[in-house]
DNA sequence: ATGTTTTTGTTGATTTTTGTTGATTTCAGG
DNA sequence: CCTGAAATCAACAAAAATCAACAAAAACAT
């Protein structure tokens, strides 16, 4: 591993793309040099090679967020259209990070008099351009990766307003230990969104039930009886007793 | 794959359409070339392409206002592109509402490493997303019209973070009282983001110089000489007093 | 110090990309 | 259907990027 690996990746990065000979000179080394470096990254595929450039394969195109939101798209519009039968005009209702999320906000565009409580910016922005529509950003700094807030404020402001539905998802289903997220400050907001509002629903595709690479570890609050679940085929035998309870909504 | 190939599905998609030939200027580079870089492109559905232009073909779900704000899109698209002269990776700047503040974030997904304070949800859900930003959104409540917000939050935010660039806008140049805005709290916020700015940036197109239907009567702060004037034609006689101080950038 | 190993820069041959020219196609309007 | 302007395509020459090989420099161990 070559001393200027480091350096070469985070300048490939920050610029997405750049020349051999630009780089050649912003470490004061040959071409030659940056090109030998250079090979075994593509072969490791850390980063991508052109004739003419260096590009960085963590394409701002299409950032995580958007590559994300596009797993399983069918899955996620057909919940986020299931929603409009719960989301009537007026209703007040908040909303979680995450790409359900994103899909359920596009749709609920033709919702007209929403009062809508977010940490997404994404979601914010989707929704507050509909008029007649209140809409609360909850938080100020924002997470790259998917343009959530999860400071102090954003809990404040979930706290201050009171909505009837909170629209909350999850990582993966487990079969013992419930719907599970990767991250405590998601718990906590969902825990928060959960406890001011009446009732809570939960959307989670059926890709959610499967057995995953990168595995959650971390419990989200319980749901209460009534509480709606929000999915994209039929519950399976060995998850019903995490679903009797609830309403269960099975879209298409 | 070409090195142009990112900027060119930027450019695109950013335009929603564009001749060939403007994005061979564009990138320096002759149509004949541009051709051959999208011929791919085109294949693999990334863009789609007629006869004398090439076509974003990005679901809705991507630009939901920016379609709204299409007048003077060809303006303000330069000006935005413009501004990345400006600024730098690494940057600080704080953003206003507007539409050319849209396009601008839009643009500014080129640069990394940018720390940016905005009281719009879309600009800071656009740029939010760019892996190595630092993203403020001042605020919570959003108006509908534009998803911003003027509540007592976004000014402490504002007035909290520091910055090197505040970049502005104006609905209305007025030969004698200059920089016009519709409503107070737009002037408050620019005040807000100028006093706590080393250099200003206003970024007004050349319609903004013609009389309007709707007469905006508020007058936009005080810019320091120095600061920079983007606009996309040369600044007529009548105006010169007002940008003598000034350095002006006259995109295209 | 000395010899060995590794890294780096230089050179010229090779490959790829780019710009230019002119022929061909497409489109809009009579 | 014809015509002129604009867009596209094909082909070739020029420019730029890449690669391979060798020599110089640096780092290392002894």
């Amino acid at each position: 591993m070559s001393k200027y690996e480091i350096q070469i990746r985070e300048i490939v990065n920050m610029h997405g793309s750049i020349t051999v000979l630009e780089l050649a000179r912003a470490l004061s080394v040959s071409d030659q040099t940056i090109r030998r470096v250079v090979r075994p990254l593509v072969e490791r595929g850390e980063i991508a090679k052109v004739h003419g450039a260096l590009v960085s394969n963590r394409s701002p195109i299409d950032p995580p967020f958007m590559s994300r939101m596009s797993q399983n798209k069918a899955a996620k519009i057909a919940i986020a259209r299931s929603l409009l039968d719960l989301i009537k005009d007026g209703d007040r209702i908040a909303i979680d990070t995450g790409s359900t999320s994103a899909f359920s906000a596009q749709a609920l565009r033709e919702r007209r008099y929403l009062t809508v409580v977010t940490n997404s910016a994404f979601v914010a922005s989707t929704l507050s351009m509909i008029p007649g529509n209140n809409v609360s950003m909850a938080g100020t700094q924002l997470r790259h990766h998917d343009g959530a807030s999860f400071d102090r404020s954003a809990f404040e402001i979930i706290e201050r307003i009171h909505v009837d539905y909170a629209l909350l998802s999850a990582s993966l289903v487990d079969e013992r230990k419930g719907f599970l997220v990767h991250e405590q400050c998601e718990v906590d907001m969902a825990t928060a969104m959960l406890e001011n509002s009446s009732k809570t629903i939960m959307a989670v595709d059926h890709s959610k039930f499967l057995p995953q690479n990168r595995k959650p570890s971390l419990k989200q609050p319980e749901l209460k009886p009534g509480d709606y679940l929000l999915t994209d085929k039929p519950i399976l035998r060995q998850f019903q007793h995490l679903t009797s309870s609830l309403n269960v909504v099975v879209a298409e």
